[in-house]
DNA sequence: TACAAACATGAGGAAATCCTCATATAAAGG
DNA sequence: CCTTTATATGAGGATTTCCTCATGTTTGTA
């Protein structure tokens, strides 16, 4: 269940690439949307900007992606799919060490990947996201992160992790949401404040 | 320094309302902008729906607010009036109580009046909001949050009120953001931390 | 090479939105 | 009552944006 299945609701004519000049293609539209976004917001941006910046014409862009929300569909999946792959060799890096040491590298990988793609926020997070699809996504991370947190040394209790992986992707999502535009004098210590605060609450739940 | 002084940078022929009609029409028009601001964020937004939910004409709307971003100008000043009012009331309320009784009152409004008031963060929370203006929102609000934390007894030193009423804001601004479009079996538990996490900082920082 | 299907292109239709303006009405002062 | 100024109104111009479509080009394949 990747990214090609997150399409929105009303299914359009979506035609996939099949030949390989067609998968690259896409592949730009989506980079060219991913500067966009990051630069305009999901509402500002505009089709042709888009097409522009991917150096493709404005036809060639509504060939793959009937409509913008498809676009920030396929982008968001993207997405989720680079975050899920990293969370997964996370979990290999970090078996059987303390849990502070998980914490902290979860923090620092997260918080780096938003920083270097501002676009998954700006399409993850924006109004007018489906929020079955936003849901979707977050107990996939949440599923990740669970993972993340059997693996290390003591690992974290069966019954209890469910909750805490929930409560880690929140504080994670808190952290992302100041990371947007806050003064620079205050985030750095706010996201500091927010680590700590969840080393506190996961020390002490090794089963 | 009132909301009549948080006009945008480029200043059209905004003209103020001297009789009463049209103190009674602004007003009006306001409350129709915090409503389809609220329900459908600012870029969504359109000025003929703003316009017809204050019962009002289209001319009327562009002869007190010559761009979308007056409008939003305004209701943003409108609320920080507002909050100040209800933070120098509650400065009153909490005189000589403890720190943390100042806290629970702080975060009940504080929550409640953005629960109340969505279109504040719609208009307050935009990426198209112009920095100086949320810089000095925030200064301000954090001065009012000063006074109240002098106030409490025994008081928080002098040289660390500056700081930690950044902190506060922050903490409090940190739980509005995830008010907004949470699940709601996440959302209270994160709060009551966040209200916890805040009175640990504040504990023992009496002058 | 020749054919079919995928892909590329950009002018322009349709619709939405911002905002103006000429005209009309209400209110305040003399 | 009359003048002046503030306020009200909504049709429509100007612009922007989404998206279509007819036509042309490239790619894979037999």
């Amino acid at each position: 269940m990747s990214s090609q299945n997150s399409s929105p609701s009303t299914e359009k004519n979506a035609k996939a690439p099949s030949r390989s000049r067609g998968l690259k293609r896409v592949s730009a539209l989506l980079d060219g949307a991913s500067a966009v976004f990051a630069e305009a917001g999901y509402e500002a941006a505009t089709m042709t900007q888009i097409a522009a910046r991917a150096g493709a014409s404005i036809g060639s862009l509504y060939q793959f992606f009937p409509t913008k929300e498809h676009v920030a569909a396929a982008l968001h999946g993207r997405h989720l799919d680079a975050l899920a792959g990293m969370l997964d060799s996370l979990a290999g890096e970090v078996r059987g060490q303390p849990v502070e040491a998980a914490v902290d590298a979860l923090f620092a990988r997260f918080v780096a990947y938003l920083e270097e793609n501002p676009a998954f926020l700006a399409v993850g997070e924006r109004r007018s996201l489906d929020p079955a699809v936003k849901k979707e996504a977050r107990a996939r991370l949440r599923g990740r992160i669970a993972a993340l947190l059997v693996a290390v040394e003591p690992p974290i209790a069966e019954a209890r992790v469910a909750s805490l992986a929930a409560v880690t992707l929140h504080l994670i999502r808190v952290a992302a949401l100041l990371r947007a535009d806050d003064d620079e004098g205050v985030r750095a210590p706010a996201i500091a404040e927010l680590r700590t605060m969840l080393k506190r609450h996961l020390a002490g739940q090794g089963g």
